[in-house]
DNA sequence: AGACTGCATTTTAACGTTCAAACGTCTGCG
DNA sequence: CGCAGACGTTTGAACGTTAAAATGCAGTCT
């Protein structure tokens, strides 16, 4: 393994030279940059991380926490993942993954990571209401970020990034207003998260603004399964004016919708139609294909990374719109 | 930050000392150890894991290169991940991910992570019959360990660690049999990938010794959709003797299949049984639950880092069995 | 008494890099 | 001709740690 010294005694230069002909190649005349750009090819010299890092005191490297509960985004998580990893990438940076305790009692896991340098910052995600995480790290002087907000909390502690739920219902419900519906439900959970509160706030505006009906037309499910978002579909469309358009909380309440509303022999994008949330991987197994919002998970990591590397001036919170991806649940009716 | 320099100021002790207190505690006199350890306390001392790795040469860091093709295993990564993750941390190490295009033209990265230092190897995942990875890492003599078998390759380069697919069939097979089944199908895929082939010829040999029919029984889906799996459960069931017991290769077929069994005004788990493979976050979700074949992370984890870091004298491929996840799709008939 | 042994601790040097300052050479200008 | 300034390169030191060798000291054996 080739190190600096060897590249410099090759090309006949200092150490320090072929340091920079690395990282200030403006400074080496052309010739001589020539020489030892020849040299680092012939000899495939690679730079030692380690040494760079003692030297410059940075690691390049980003903490994320892999979650350890089930919770939704689990079925997005690859595609996250790896957004994250190549937006590290594309500035030289990489994806360190730990695991800590749900909390306050995983704080000294991120305090831990940090100062034995294993990183820089992190990407905090599974953002609880009230997470305490944002105000310890800031505290320390810890750099990071967030996806997904802190709800509930009057002052926002440090930056984040987020997928705008409540444009994201609205995409939803004028899509089906378009494709025919007049008459727009919204299956959703309790208004105990912000994210729930923030996708129907979204569906009742849109209804609103479009002169639809929203009396009667939103209930709760409570928890997140076919059963459930069927039940909830089976009382909506038992009720004397039954719906036509089915906003759905997430993909597996919209599932559970569109298995009801076949077993009653209905056809999901002919006699109504349905959408879910966050584009999982069954949206696009199932048939008719569910028509989903999916999270812009490139934008989500460039923006995170930016702001995590490179903070820029201005505010550093990041509202991105869902991308509505239409399949055969929302056919023109 | 403290370094040991100021610990050792403190405790009043060479810095060496210090670093024994870490490393190698029998050295030191219990007083001594006592004293030093005191002051790595009052001072906070965290070792810089740069400078360690700087000294030593290994960064107790493994590459994980997150997948980026959709791929069956998607849908557990976030248990893959979260039991590879323990798993590092349990020896002191930790993950770091990585983006590489698939094939030959991904090993630069991989070259690229070792020859910079930025791990000591690699887990690899989804392995693909005849991959070129395990014989180039191996040639580089870069330490490795595969999560699958390399199939349809007559030496096997490198450590392995895979889940027993036939005998998960096998398990399914004996365990529909136990709840009444007596003409169990099998909903695979077609036989060009090694997986598949073992999965179906577990099928076989557990229906062959339980003196259960397989003729006419075995049918393949061109991909792995829930109409794909519908399609096939529909011809099983149009068949002049249909089954009664359907082990899926996928719980993606699965779900194909307990719907079709479901329009058919069929009851699964009493009607007739239905099984799905991994697992994965749908099987639970669904109503009635669905049967599937959990794969073991947590001990498929263990085995990934122990062989890596702690390679055993003995053989290094270690198949492990699933573990059957009894749901309502399955109930006795 | 002298030599040897074993243990606890310290000293020296090195890992591979970058920063800051110093150095030498060239250029332009009064 | 002498000097300032710019440019390109080198020197010296440091980042924080650990391996290996050296040191000092107490106890044991002959």
């Amino acid at each position: 393994m080739a190190t600096l010294k060897q590249v410099a005694a090759h090309a006949e230069v200092s150490v320090q030279t072929v340091s920079n002909a690395l990282n200030a190649p403006h400074r080496l005349r052309p010739d001589t940059l020539a020489r030892v750009n020849r040299s680092i090819e012939l000899l495939n010299y690679r730079p030692n991380r380690n040494a760079r890092s003692l030297r410059t005191s940075a690691v390049e490297l980003i903490g994320y926490c892999v979650p350890s509960w089930p919770n939704r985004t689990h079925l997005v998580m690859d595609q996250f993942l790896h957004a994250l990893c190549a937006a590290a990438e594309s500035t030289g940076r990489h994806i360190l993954l730990f695991t800590a305790p749900p909390g306050v009692d995983g704080m000294s896991v991120y305090d831990d990571l940090h100062a034995r340098r294993l990183v820089d910052g992190f990407v905090l995600s599974q953002t609880e209401t009230r997470d305490p995480r944002h105000g310890w790290l800031k505290e320390q002087e810890i750099p990071f970020v967030s996806f997904g907000r802190v709800w509930k909390e009057s002052t926002q502690p440090g930056p984040w990034v987020d997928v705008d739920g409540a444009a994201g219902s609205g995409l939803a419900v004028r899509h089906l207003h378009e494709t025919g519906r007049r008459r727009i439900a919204f299956v959703g959970w309790p208004k105990t998260s912000g994210l729930a509160e923030d996708r129907l706030d979204g569906w009742r505006t849109a209804c609103d603004s479009l002169g639809l009906p929203t009396a009667g037309l939103s209930i709760h499910c409570s928890e997140d399964t076919l059963d459930e978002g069927a039940r909830a579909t089976a009382a909506l469309l038992d009720s004397p004016e039954p719906p036509d358009g089915f906003v759905a909380l997430s993909d597996i309440l919209a599932l559970g919708a569109l298995r009801e509303v076949t077993r009653r022999g209905l056809t999901p994008g002919v006699d109504l139609g349905i959408t879910g949330f966050d584009d999982s991987p069954m949206a696009e197994v199932v048939s008719p294909g569910l028509t989903s919002l999916r999270q812009p998970m490139d934008d989500i990591a460039a923006e995170l990374i930016t702001i995590l590397t490179d903070p820029p001036a201005g505010p550093t919170e990041r509202l991105l719109l869902p991308e509505l991806v239409v399949r055969g649940s929302t056919a023109p009716g």
